[in-house]
DNA sequence: CATAAACGAACGTTCGTTCGGTTTTTTACA
DNA sequence: TGTAAAAAACCGAACGAACGTTCGTTTATG
């Protein structure tokens, strides 16, 4: 799969994004209409995922959110009830576009191989996509009030759960050697992460996404697949 | 090489390190004298590094680091001249330590598979031994200043090189893989900070440093030795 | 008794958050 | 279609708490 038939096949816009987020969050939302809520959601999370990703969320005071976002402290506080729960929007968000594109993008697929290609392309490729969401969840889980942390770490550990599944299929299938599908699973997260982690590496090397995923799918391949 | 084996070998104990620190920065620490001065420093250390990484340096006030430290708000400022100056001396203190650690286990060896096995084994203890340290630095270099967030760069860079130039060495003595030097040794990074990254996650699977380490060798060279 | 070290109240800023008032948009009726 | 009332959205000054930092004083050391 290409990147760029990926990125055109998920709506995934930041106005798509907005809505659902605005839809997820109509009770603690101060805004009537819509179309409004949206367009301003917009410029609060680009304000937020900029600043928070160049000095830290702690370090964003809510004057530079509402300056970068072109609304006032009052207008602020009409989309988000704290500071604190902004973050846990953010994060939240960026978990149910996770787990409903995996899905989306895994179920039909039978054989092994091809299923644990698909996975490492997917999610890569979607954190390419929504790069700043990616890196500032990672960043900033600790900063997370405990319930909203116990919530991240348990996303963490449900993406590495779908590729240790795709590997322990693989094995009792006879496709894969007999490998520790955790730890397994576990560097390949580790991998897909220091994508969107590095950005600033990978860029100043002009390695693409796909010459990654393609390197990726190669060196973990050559480790699980059983040898001529 | 096992794990205990490295950590008796290398002198790294938290005095030892502060020692260090205060030769580093003589000029900055207003306490006179040695004993009491890093007797202090393991202090703050100790109670930054704690604190910094529970809930992130920005978010961790000087109180909180007094109390936790049991020194006056005055006294703490006899070690630090602020607290962004702490920030870039413990992150400095620790590539020191990194470099001079790997520099020293690396030389002498000259077979390239047993070299790269051992700069993974070397790095992995290290990050084990420092894991605080390590971990800090990873999550704080976006809020260094401009210069030291510069150096914390280029040593990132530094040490993916030592393990670029390794696979690089194997290539040409024809015992490793045409590979992409460069991005193979990313990924080899990327896997080990992933050891100290998510400490959580491997301790509550009760995977050991040398298990990890082990797994982790065992797939970069399937990857890259020349296949029979 | 002199020097070193530690103390903690106080200073000026900046923080997250609130709220009374203003502007903009929609609605209702002619 | 024009307009006044009502509703929605926005504004920014103001508040108390907490921040990093300083400094005059007290305590410990040798």
């Amino acid at each position: 799969m290409k990147f760029e038939a990926f990125r055109k096949s998920i709506r995934l816009s930041k106005e798509d994004i907005s809505r659902d987020l605005l839809a997820e969050n109509r009770d603690r939302i101060k805004i009537k209409k819509e179309k409004v809520a949206v367009r301003n959601l917009v410029k609060i999370l680009d304000a937020a995922l900029a600043i928070g990703n160049a000095k830290g969320f702690a370090s964003m005071s809510l004057r530079d959110l509402s300056s970068e976002a072109n609304l006032s402290m009052g207008a602020l506080y009409a989309y988000i009830s704290s500071k604190e729960e902004l973050l846990d929007m953010i994060q939240q968000q960026g978990r149910i576009v996770v787990v409903k594109v995996m899905n989306e993008s895994l179920s039909g697929i039978d054989e092994p191989a091809e299923k644990l290609k698909t996975a490492i392309q997917v999610h890569l490729y979607l954190s390419e996509v929504m790069q700043p969401w990616f890196y500032f969840s990672y960043m900033e889980t600790k900063n997370l009030p405990r319930d909203a942390h116990r919530k991240a770490i348990e996303s963490e550990l449900l993406t590495e759960g779908i590729f240790a599944e795709i590997i322990e299929a693989g094995m009792a299938k006879g496709v894969f050697r007999q490998v520790d599908p955790r730890l397994s699973a576990a560097l390949i997260k580790a991998m897909l992460q220091d994508w969107y982690l590095k950005r600033w590496k990978y860029e100043r090397r002009k390695v693409t996404v796909e010459q990654y995923g393609e390197f990726l799918v190669d060196l973990i391949l050559s480790y699980i697949l059983i040898r001529d």
